[in-house]
DNA sequence: TTCCAGGCAATAC
DNA sequence: GTATTGCATGGA
């Protein structure tokens, strides 16, 4: 077996399924959040199964550059309470969404790249291609495939600061990876099933919030990989 | 007080 | 093309 699936056993034993993206209005719980709500639905990659949830994951997507989920949580359920939590706001709610946002941090930016992206996402009629994501404003390489992974179900794998710190700890990589290249890595040596690569970035994101800040790295899965 | 969090875009070199 | 900087809140 090679190194990219042995970490993948190695994190799913350790942890069990996380029951990604998380959303507001699903009852699934998961043990191993503390403090969150209680949207996980582990074992079940059915979600999103509306619109609106679908809206949901890339509101959250957008939301948590460079921010902790717990604050992501917070605007998410600042904006379900002014009924802001839809793909039908307008330049007229800009003062309000800043309001609920800024738990999440750069309410500047982030409220008006949400404003925007929802008048695209309305008009959108079809899964939209990768370019077409990256063209938003806002959308950078990972926030798009997370929301082609996880709102669309689509074969693209997340790759993410924890990832790549975790992967250059284990010498998977080198320290100057690019985005595409780490995630080069992850496609060709895993297998091809979109359910798999959401429980992958999933687990690789809970594994390092417990074992790695941006000076700290684990020793655990190097143990068992050595 | 300092560091950090599920990045991105603009600018500088 | 690569490196740096601004964006912002709140928890540890």
């Amino acid at each position: 077996m090679n190194q990219v699936k042995q970490i993948y056993k190695v994190l799913l034993k350790k942890y069990g399924p996380q029951g990604w993206w998380p959303l507001l209005d699903v009852k699934g719980t998961n043990p191993t959040k503390t403090g969150s709500i209680q949207g996980y639905h582990p074992n079940d990659y059915s979600y999103p199964k509306t619109k609106l949830q679908q809206w949901e994951i890339i509101v959250g997507a957008l939301l948590t550059q460079n921010t902790s989920w717990p604050q992501v949580e917070k605007s998410l359920i600042n904006l379900k309470k002014q009924n802001l939590l839809n793909y039908k706001i307008t330049n007229n709610d800009l003062e309000k969404i800043k309001e609920c946002i800024k738990p999440s941090g750069y309410f500047n930016q982030k409220s008006e790249r949400l404003i925007s992206l929802a008048q695209w996402y309305q008009e959108l009629k079809h899964t939209p291609t990768r370019d077409e994501l990256l063209s938003q404003k806002g959308i950078g390489p990972e926030t798009a495939d997370s929301i082609l992974l996880y709102a669309f179900k689509e074969l693209q794998f997340v790759i993410d600061s924890y990832t790549k710190r975790i992967m250059k700890n284990l010498e998977l990589i080198p320290n100057d990876a690019k985005y595409d290249e780490v995630k080069n890595l992850f496609e060709s040596n895993f297998e091809k099933d979109f359910k798999l690569f959401q429980e992958y970035h999933a687990l690789l994101v809970e594994h390092a919030k417990n074992y790695y800040t941006k000076k700290k790295s684990d020793s655990l899965l190097n143990v068992i990989l050595k």
